[in-house]
DNA sequence: TCTGGGGTCCTAGGACCC
DNA sequence: TCTGGGGTCCTAGGACCC
C-alpha cells in the first residue's frame, strides 16, 4: 500500500466571534449569545447555548430577539476590528506547529505535516489546542486527515461528535477502517466541504445521502452530471489530494465594497455619497494589495424582502483608459456610474462598488495618448500613501474625501457594539485593585 | 421597524476569426 | 433540400466557500 505523502490539519475557532467577545466579557459565559451581521441584520455566529435554542445561522435578528430575551441571552453587533486582531494572534500561535500554514479564513487555518511521520500528531494537536487557548483565550477544534477535505471532515467530528468533543481533536489516521465507515455514514452529504444545498438535493435524487455514499460514488460519472469540482471532492474523500495548500494568498482578482443602508434611500445625493464612500474604502484595500484597477462596477438595489415593492437592481461597469489606484479617480468614476443607473421613484436598500481587472501596480500599461498618466504620478502616490498611513495611525475616517460626506444619515446600524478591547486605549479592560 | 458582506471557480453560449 | 470546423475570448449565470 502506498504511503500517504502528507497529512493535513484543519484548526478552527469554536463559534469564533462569540468566543472573541467572551474573552473580554466573562459574563457572556454560559449564556446564549449571538453576533450579528453588519447593520445588526442577522445572526452570523452563535454560542452553543444559542444553537441549543434552535437559532439558525443567518436568522434575522428581529425573529430571534424575543427568544434570546426569554433565555437571558444577548445579541451583539459585529466588532470586526476585534475579531481580526484576535485572529492574527491565534494564527501566529498555530504557525508554531508546522512550517507549512495556510490561513484559510478569519477563524480557520490549514497546516501540512510533511516529515512528521514519526510524530504523534494527535498529541501534537492537543498541545497546540491547549496553547492557543492559554495564549489567546480562544477554544479551537482540530481535524487531521490525508487531504484538506478529510481534515475538514475530521474537524467536524472533533467539534460535533460525542466520541471526540471532549478532546476537540480528531485524527482519522487513528481510526480503523470500520470506524471510519461508521462516521462517514453518519454525516449528511451536505456537510461535506464543497457540497452546498443545491448539489446536496441533486445528489439525494441519485440516492447519495451520506458522506460515505459520496465517497463510494463514481467520480467520472458525477463529473458529467455536475462538474470537475465534485469529482475533486470525491477523490479528496478517498485520500487523493487534489486541493493544494496555499501558503501565500494569491493576488485578489476583484475587490468589493458594499453595504445595506440603515434605512431606505430615495435621493441621488444620498446614493452618490454612499458609492463615494464605498469607492474610497475599496481604494484603500486596493493600495494595500499593491494593485490598480482597470474598471469599477457600480450597483444599487431595492429591498427584495418587501412584498409588492417595485424592484430595480441595475449595475454598470466604468472602464479606465489606464489602471488606477487613485481614490479621486475611483470616486469620480463611481459617481459617473451611479448617475448612469440612478432612477428616481425607487427606494434603495443597498449599494456597492466592485473593482475589477486588477493588475499589480508595478505594471504600467503604456497610455495611448498619454493624457491620463498625470494623476498616477509620483507626487500623487506620495499623497495617497500619506493618506493611508494617517488613517491607519489615527483611525479610519480621520481623513476623508469630501464626496464621502462626514455624517451620513444612511450609515449602518451597530447598536450593540462592544469596545475595541485590543485596538483602542479606551477599550482596555481595567481590573479592579 | 427589522433579512450580511466578500470572495472564487466552472460552464455554457455567443461573437468573432481563419 | 442544402448552410464547415475549430479555436479563442468574453460574459452571464450558477454553484460553492467563510
Amino acid at each position: 500500500m502506498a504511503r500517504t505523502p502528507h497529512l493535513y490539519a484543519l484548526v478552527d475557532g469554536n463559534n469564533f466571534y462569540v468566543s472573541c467577545e467572551r474573552v473580554f466579557d466573562p459574563t457572556l459565559e454560559g449564556r446564549p449569545v449571538v453576533v450579528l451581521s453588519n447593520n445588526d441584520g442577522c445572526a452570523v455566529a452563535r454560542s452553543d447555548e444559542a444553537k441549543a435554542l434552535g437559532i439558525k445561522m443567518g436568522e434575522p435578528h428581529f425573529q430571534i430577539r424575543d427568544l434570546l430575551k426569554r433565555h437571558g441571552g444577548l445579541a451583539l453587533s459585529s466588532n470586526y476590528t476585534l475579531y481580526a486582531d484576535m485572529s492574527r494572534r491565534m494564527m501566529s500561535v498555530i504557525a508554531g506547529y508546522s512550517p507549512e500554514q495556510e490561513v484559510y479564513s478569519i477563524d480557520e487555518s490549514f497546516l501540512r505535516f510533511n516529515g512528521f511521520r514519526h510524530w504523534d500528531l494527535t498529541e501534537h494537536a492537543m498541545r497546540m489546542r491547549h496553547q492557543v487557548r492559554q495564549w489567546t483565550g480562544i477554544p479551537v477544534g482540530v481535524g487531521i486527515g490525508p487531504t484538506k477535505t478529510l481534515a475538514k471532515f475530521a474537524n467536524r467530528l472533533a467539534k460535533k461528535h460525542p466520541d471526540f468533543k471532549a478532546f476537540g481533536v480528531c485524527n482519522l489516521e487513528d481510526l480503523p477502517p470500520w470506524r471510519q465507515v461508521r462516521y462517514f455514514s453518519e454525516v449528511d452529504v451536505q456537510d461535506v466541504w464543497g457540497i452546498g444545498p443545491r448539489w446536496a438535493a441533486k445528489l439525494r435524487e441519485l440516492g447519495i445521502r451520506s458522506a460515505q455514499d459520496l465517497k463510494m460514488a463514481d467520480a467520472q460519472t458525477l463529473r458529467q452530471r455536475f462538474s470537475v469540482v465534485l469529482e475533486r471532492t470525491i477523490r479528496e474523500l478517498n485520500g487523493i489530494a487534489c486541493i493544494p495548500l496555499e501558503e501565500a494568498p494569491p493576488p485578489k482578482k476583484q475587490i468589493v465594497s458594499s453595504r445595506s443602508f440603515g434605512h431606505l434611500l430615495t435621493t441621488r445625493a444620498d446614493l452618490l455619497e454612499a458609492v463615494s464612500t464605498y469607492a474610497a474604502r475599496a481604494a484603500v484595500k486596493l493600495r494595500h494589495e499593491g494593485q490598480a484597477a482597470g474598471g469599477i462596477q457600480v450597483f444599487v438595489s431595492t429591498n427584495p424582502f418587501i412584498p409588492g415593492e417595485p424592484q430595480y437592481h441595475p449595475a454598470v461597469l466604468v472602464s479606465f483608459s489606464s489602471p488606477t489606484h487613485d481614490t479621486a479617480r475611483l470616486i469620480q468614476a463611481a459617481r459617473g456610474g451611479l448617475n448612469r443607473i440612478f432612477k428616481a421613484g425607487f427606494r434603495y436598500k443597498k449599494a456597492g462598488v466592485m473593482l475589477v481587472e486588477l493588475v499589480p501596480r508595478t505594471v504600467r500599461q503604456g497610455e495611448l495618448f498619454g493624457l491620463e498618466s498625470a494623476p498616477d504620478d509620483d507626487r500623487r502616490n506620495r499623497l495617497l500613501a500619506a493618506l493611508d498611513s494617517i488613517n491607519a495611525r489615527m483611525g479610519k475616517g480621520s481623513l476623508l474625501f469630501a464626496a464621502e460626506g462626514s455624517r451620513p444619515s444612511w450609515a449602518m446600524r451597530r447598536e450593540r457594539l462592544t469596545p475595541g478591547y485590543t485596538s483602542e486605549w479606551e477599550g482596555l479592560v481595567v481590573g479592579k485593585a
